[in-house]
DNA sequence: TGTAGGTTCGG
DNA sequence: CGAACCTAC
């Protein structure tokens, strides 16, 4: 018997410690690991752990086909995992357990600690890098070393791609008898975690092999060509809107790529924008893993960071969480955040930049609310993103690089289409006029809580400021 | 994956 | 007077 255990790698196509353990045909069993104690020590976001818990539900649906049947362990932390496991696998006399490497050093951790026990009871651990495409450390520079900027780690990403052009699994092989499953309600026992769990869009992201594939498929035969031109409108669909797959691994970045290659039927992909997209995701991932301060939440470059004096006004990283700076864009964004569990990625930048810069709090409490509310939360890429905003990051903004939120707005949302969807106080003020600080303050929207001009002036003195 | 403030050029 | 371009932050 094997055991595969599944965590952020919910699909069957592409899954190489599912495909490599069904390959022996000794039977399979799947074991998933519920910790809700740690989920909230990580600020899991409610609306990803509903959307995991739904895929997960699909999922078993279709191992079983494969003759794969699921046990879930309901535990509270990471170390009640290693034990657990064990126990799982000298009840189910499974001599290998297969699964799937994460990132981030909690998670490194705790595997480490699981194949320790296991190992001790004599039960074999093999993990696979399923969640990337090129695994950590196989892009380097010419001295062995992490790239410390994107372009040329994406110059030598593509190389190594090219060279090793490397292909998705397939289907996993059917097993010869079903396993048993967990006796579980249809919610899989998830009905005792509803306080961690948050309704969710269903319309906009179903689960499932046949809908998650239809996605991808959709995005690379008619948006991807217009990815370049359309993706920075928050009106418009214009993005892939496959980043809560990847999170979760519905999908893996692998499938994406081969799809975008396969439909191309050229050489165009290469050039792909959106390639890049996936390129950073990688960089993010082997950046995590080369230099373990990063989850611990080290800035990559301290001593920039050391030139910053962070305000510490909970009032206005308040105001800021619950969309009331005044600035229009900057709470729309925020609204639909907290409405959807989703914000468009140019308006990520945009209150990122907004936060950090303006109101000059710690970039780790934006990282830390993001990640309590994206449905596509992602370890790696938002500590990225938050230090490249913050310019404190790998290949990070320059310090001097500060959004002015009206420009912005000015710029890709012209007509003011996003602004009114959230904020619809904006309806009676002349169209120019929305997108300015205090725009509809006789609808009862709030004041500005910061002056732009000011605020930019003191981000600009103190990052400047020589050590 | 920026902005501000300048200059130049053409209508 | 605005668009286009340049440069420092």
């Amino acid at each position: 018997m094997k055991l595969v255990w599944l965590r952020n790698d919910l699909r069957r196509l592409d899954n190489p410690a599912l495909f490599y353990a069904c390959d022996t045909q000794a039977g399979v069993t799947a074991v998933v690991t519920l910790t809700p104690q740690q989920w909230q020590l990580h600020s899991e976001a409610p609306a990803r752990l509903a959307l995991w818990r739904d895929q997960l539900i699909a999922l078993k649906a279709d191992l079983a086909e494969l003759n794969i049947g699921l046990r879930v362990l309901q535990l509270n932390r990471f170390d009640q995992v290693p034990v657990a496991l064990q126990q799982l696998a000298t009840e189910l006399k499974a001599d290998t357990v297969y699964f799937n490497y994460e990132y981030p050093l909690n998670e490194r951790q705790r595997d480490r600690q699981v194949c320790a026990e296991l190992e001790a009871a004599g039960v074999r651990c093999l993990g696979y890098h399923g969640e990337l495409i090129i695994p950590p450390g196989q892009v380097v520079t010419g001295q062995g070393g992490m790239f410390k900027v994107f372009t040329p780690f994406s110059r030598a990403w593509r190389q190594q791609y090219l060279q090793q052009l490397p292909e998705p699994l397939g289907m996993p092989a059917c097993q010869p008898e079903l396993t048993p499953s967990d006796r579980l309600p249809d919610d899989l026992g998830f009905k005792a975690l509803a306080a961690a769990l948050m309704p969710y869009d269903s319309q906009r992201w179903p689960v499932g092999e046949t809908a998650v594939h239809a996605r991808l498929n959709d995005f690379i035969e008619c948006a991807v060509t217009d990815y370049a031109s359309q993706r920075d409108f928050p009106a418009v669909d214009g993005t892939s809107r496959l980043s809560p797959y990847l999170s979760i691994g519905a999908l893996s970045p692998l499938q994406c790529l081969q799809c975008l290659k396969v439909e191309s039927g050229s050489d165009a992909w290469l050039d792909s924008i959106w390639m890049n997209e996936l390129i950073w995701r990688e960089f993010y991932r082997h950046l995590l893993v080369a230099w373990p301060n990063m989850s611990r939440l080290e800035p990559f470059r301290p001593e920039v960071e050391q030139r910053i004096s962070w305000q510490h006004q909970p009032a206005l990283f308040d105001a800021w969480c619950r969309g009331e700076t005044g600035y229009p864009i900057v709470d729309a964004a925020m609204k639909q955040l907290l409405t959807t569990g989703w914000m468009h990625n140019r308006l990520r930048m945009v209150v990122a930049s907004f936060l950090t810069k303006l109101l000059r709090v710690d970039w780790r409490l934006g990282a830390d609310f993001f990640m309590a509310h994206l449905i596509d939360a992602d370890f790696a890429s938002n500590l990225g993103g938050w230090q490249w905003a913050a310019s404190v990051g790998a290949d990070a903004a320059p310090y001097f690089r500060i959004f002015n939120p009206q420009i912005q707005s000015e710029k890709f949302d012209p007509d003011g289409d996003f602004l009114l969807h959230w904020l619809p106080e904006l309806t009676d003020v002349p169209r120019r006029q929305r997108h300015l600080p205090g725009a509809g303050q006789a609808m009862g929207r709030p004041a500005p809580i910061i002056e732009y001009k000011s605020a930019r002036q003191s981000a600009l003195d103190d990052y400047q400021q020589r050590s």
